[in-house]
DNA sequence: AAGAAAAGTCAACAGGTGTTGGCATATGCT
DNA sequence: AGCATATGCCAACACCTGTTGACTTTTCTT
């Protein structure tokens, strides 16, 4: 296998690669960890249970792979304080909706600590930072915060599915929740 | 065996139906509906897991009998609108704490479809109808909305161990989350 | 005290799980 | 073309799961 100017050449090998990653991902997100299984992620990707064996090597390393997650979250500085939490709100919401990963993860993080360590390294690890760099005290306690009061919509939204909920619109969802974490983002500390 | 003036007395397997109760509130609180296996339910218990199915049928139906919760909603009416949320945020941490039933609600609803209508049910039978009759307008809006931020601290507080919010104290929580409750309940629709 | 009913024990079943090693096929290089 | 390597499939393993039926021991009634 040769290594072209622009890069690797695309192996067959890639393609299953990220066909078992998908499967993976769809499987975790709509079962968590223990109930996804590996017969039923290679399955779904059209191929032996074998060969996720040895792309991934176990279990524990497929969902590794499969659960990376970057947060993507854009640059607020330039925003005035009181539209911080509608923005994050709103992005949060697309990001969510545009992704297995996030679901896979909140699935699993409730019964695997693998997978709940992921979780909190997202919080700490990319939004804790972000806020600090827009000069809000104890971005620790802040990221917290509005770590609960993300994923607890987000559980009732698309896991649990409680009923006014799961069928608000876009905006409504920000209209709700902005406030609050604007308020978790500039509030004084209590 | 006789009934006695004061009721029934007490049979030996009341009390190994009560042990396997409590032992499965605790492991399905602490490993989730499918990791929880009856096994190690009748091991806590100390009996044999034939017993299990013999007191109450089969893994769905014990599941059923332990995770029976009341939220014993305190009488909210004659507070003032603005001390609501703190109010409920209280009440709703010294609940969770002090019973098991609720973190194996939570960590089963995730990947089990009875344990999330349970928990569905509770929002929507327990809270909104108290909401309704605090005169909140939408009750089931404002119920979920609750649901939201309330099941997302306990989610990064017990589950998660999100450090800063699993650290918190009561009043803190209160201090936080307390005004945000309130403006869920008070605040007039988007 | 004798017998019925309740409570508990034991071993096994059928099915599903992650994981492994051996074997076949296809791909790409020289 | 021939060969090494990458890719794939199959069958089996050891283990764990919920669940069952037959058997023994305890408890209570008569």
């Amino acid at each position: 296998m040769l290594a072209y100017a622009v890069g690797m050449a695309e192996r067959k090998s890639d393609r299953t690669r990220a066909a078992i990653l998908a499967a993976a991902r769809e499987r975790f997100g709509a079962d968590g960890y223990e109930r996804a299984t590996i017969r039923a992620i290679a399955a779904d990707a059209a191929i032996d249970p074998a060969m996720v064996m040895r792309y991934f090597g176990n279990k524990e390393k497929l969902f590794a792979a499969a659960a990376e997650f970057d947060l993507r979250l854009p640059d607020l500085r330039d925003l005035p304080p009181d539209e911080l939490g509608d923005a994050l709100v709103r992005h949060f919401v697309t990001r969510w909706e545009g992704d297995d990963t996030l679901l896979a993860l909140l699935r699993s993080s409730v019964t695997n600590e693998a997978a709940a360590d992921r979780m909190r390294g997202i919080f700490a690890a990319q939004l804790a930072p972000t806020l600090r760099a827009l000069a809000v005290e104890e971005p620790a306690v802040r990221a917290g915060l509005v770590a609960s009061q993300t994923l607890g919509f987000a559980l009732c939204r698309y896991i649990l599915g409680i009923a006014p909920i799961a069928t608000m619109s876009h905006d409504e969802v920000v209209a709700w929740l902005g406030p609050t974490i604007t308020r978790y983002l500039t509030s004084s500390a209590p």
